[in-house]
DNA sequence: CCCTGGGAGATTGTCAACAAAATTGTTTCG
DNA sequence: CGAAACAATTTTGTTGACAATCTCCCAGGG
């Protein structure tokens, strides 16, 4: 795979205006799932959606292939990237090693002001879930890890992270709808948000790979469970 | 940075033999500094130097970008990226946690062969250094950490690593010169290759951990003294 | 009926020429 | 003499067309 970024890749990529926003638009379009895995995109049929040039399209998806998100093969184009099972654990278990390394260093800088925005999204996650809202919660939930990696002030691992989301948001998202998913990792949640405002690194690094632990076990599990499909 | 991969990235990059061959050779040129770091690379020049079309070197120069190695300014083409020492550092504090990752993997599931492996490189590494070889030293080191990849077959972690080894090998280069750097590096070395061998996963991540903050260590020291210049 | 082969259309890979921007060098004016 | 404006060159960004390859469909023979 070849990791990028959210939009702020490690700062390599082209950032013409034109040909950027043709990358997000295209990137989004991938991460909102209106395309589904093994997909091909065809290169016309994406002029024509986005009104760009072939040249653009093509630099577009030669950006996002570097990006893991889509996979090129000679004279047969890009189709969109099918990320297996065992290739989310993985990355899960990169990503485990890093936000426990990001949530670590958050606590150690923490300020007052930071304090209490983790503790209103930790309010603000209880107050979704216990009402049902799951896409919000799923919001908050980024911006909980966002706002860790902004604290820690590492941009190299946040670039890294960025990426490595990006290629799993499809089993993220499968995983948010299983049901009681959600009772399961608010606690977790509440324990990282505790742990960084408290200042205590240790404790931080030791809930977020707990949570990311619990993760892998909920994808393990269906990789079983895909294995045996359901009655 | 946009890490990426030796050869075999994310498995994302177009795989043409010609379009790899360009990128290949551009790629083994800036790693063994025939570029020098902020170097504009003129695509004319690059053209007539690896006798390919500019076609085929510009879409080389972008998948280096990708990589992270080259970066792109708008209408003013392409500049091999210049690592600092603070990047540095962050991408060795990373480096950190994935390779201790993996040599735990590898010593969870190391083998006799690999393990005799280990030994005999562990055994030529002694050898380079009492008898000065450098380079055959670094070569030696290179390996050792290729083999440990493999035998933790975690291709997600492996695919990062050599895309952050590649961004740092300017800095390895000059730190593996600095006058008593493999005196220090070798036992650590040795530990790794003990602990991995005897298939203590413990250990082997704490040796890999410590020789990494080894290098850091030292990365900071030469960031402090470019801060004060040498008499 | 099935399998093989060929051909038409679709799709991507590549190239060469053109346009836009930046860089460099030169001239002119204060 | 220095600085700003202008012109020439270099370099990159973009476009459209062409060639190579693949895909799909259909016909013919076994």
């Amino acid at each position: 795979m070849n990791v990028a970024f959210t939009t702020g890749e490690m700062k390599a990529q082209s950032n013409d205006p034109a040909s950027v926003a043709v990358r997000e638009r295209i990137r989004e379009a991938i991460l909102h799932g209106e395309y589904a895995p093994a997909q091909r995109l065809i290169e016309a049929d994406l002029c024509e959606h986005f009104g760009a040039s072939r040249f653009l399209v093509r630099t577009a998806l030669q950006d996002l292939a570097a990006q893991g998100l889509i996979e090129f093969q000679r004279n047969k184009g890009a189709r969109v990237r099918a990320v297996s099972l065992g290739e989310a654990v993985e990355i899960t278990e990169v990503r485990m090693l890093l936000e426990g390394f990001v949530a670590a260093r958050a606590a150690e800088r923490v300020t007052e002001d930071e304090a209490a925005a983790l503790r209103q999204i930790s309010r603000d996650m209880r107050t979704a879930v216990e009402s049902g809202e799951l896409t919000h919660y799923s919001a908050l939930n980024v911006r909980l890890h966002a706002l860790l990696r902004e604290m820690a002030a590492h941009r190299i691992s946040a670039e890294l992270l960025e990426q490595l989301r990006a290629l799993t948001i499809r089993h993220q998202f499968t995983l948010s709808l299983v049901p009681g998913r959600s009772a399961v990792s608010l606690p977790q949640h509440e324990a990282i948000v505790a742990a960084v405002a408290a200042g205590d690194a240790e404790a931080a690094e030791d809930a977020m790979r707990a949570h990311l632990q619990s993760v892998i076990d909920a994808l393990s599990l269906r990789a079983h469970a895909a294995a045996v499909p359901a009655v």
